[in-house]
DNA sequence: CATATGACGTGAC
DNA sequence: AGTCACGCCATAT
C-alpha cells in the first residue's frame, strides 16, 4: 500500500459534518510532520477513489485552494452544516474531527 | 543527477 | 489575524 493510499484511507474516515487538517491526517496515517504529503496526495487524487477531500483543510481552519475549486469546497462544507467566519475561516473548536470524541 | 515547485505545519513577530 | 522563514517529500523537467 503506497503512502497515498494510506492517506486516502484515512481521509475516507472523516465523518459527515466534520473536518480534519492536513497535519492531523498525516499523524493518523502514521507520518507525523509530513503534512505536505497529504496535500500532494489529495492533489493527485482521482475522482474514482470516492474520498471526501473537501473535509480536509489547513491548520488555520482555512481552505488551501484558490480559484474555482475553493468555491466548490466551501459549498460542499456548508452543505454539511459547517459554518465559515467572515474571513473564510472555520471554527475548529466545533468542527474538527476527533477520533476519540464523536 | 540537480532544481524547482506545491491542496502544509509550526514558531516568531 | 496576517506574514515570514524554514523543514519535509514526491513529481516534473
Amino acid at each position: 500500500m503506497s503512502r497515498y493510499e494510506k492517506i486516502w484511507e484515512t481521509v475516507r474516515q472523516i465523518p459527515y459534518g466534520r473536518v480534519a487538517t492536513y497535519g492531523q491526517i498525516a499523524s493518523i496515517a502514521g507520518m507525523e510532520g509530513h503534512s505536505r504529503l497529504v496535500g500532494y496526495a489529495l492533489h493527485a487524487l482521482k475522482s474514482a477513489y470516492k474520498v471526501p477531500w473537501h473535509r480536509v483543510i489547513n491548520a488555520k481552519g482555512k481552505i488551501s485552494l484558490a480559484g474555482p475549486t475553493e468555491r466548490i469546497q466551501r459549498k460542499l462544507l456548508e452543505a454539511e452544516g459547517i459554518s465559515f467566519s467572515q474571513s473564510r475561516r472555520i471554527d475548529m473548536k466545533l468542527f474538527q474531527w476527533n477520533k476519540t470524541g464523536s
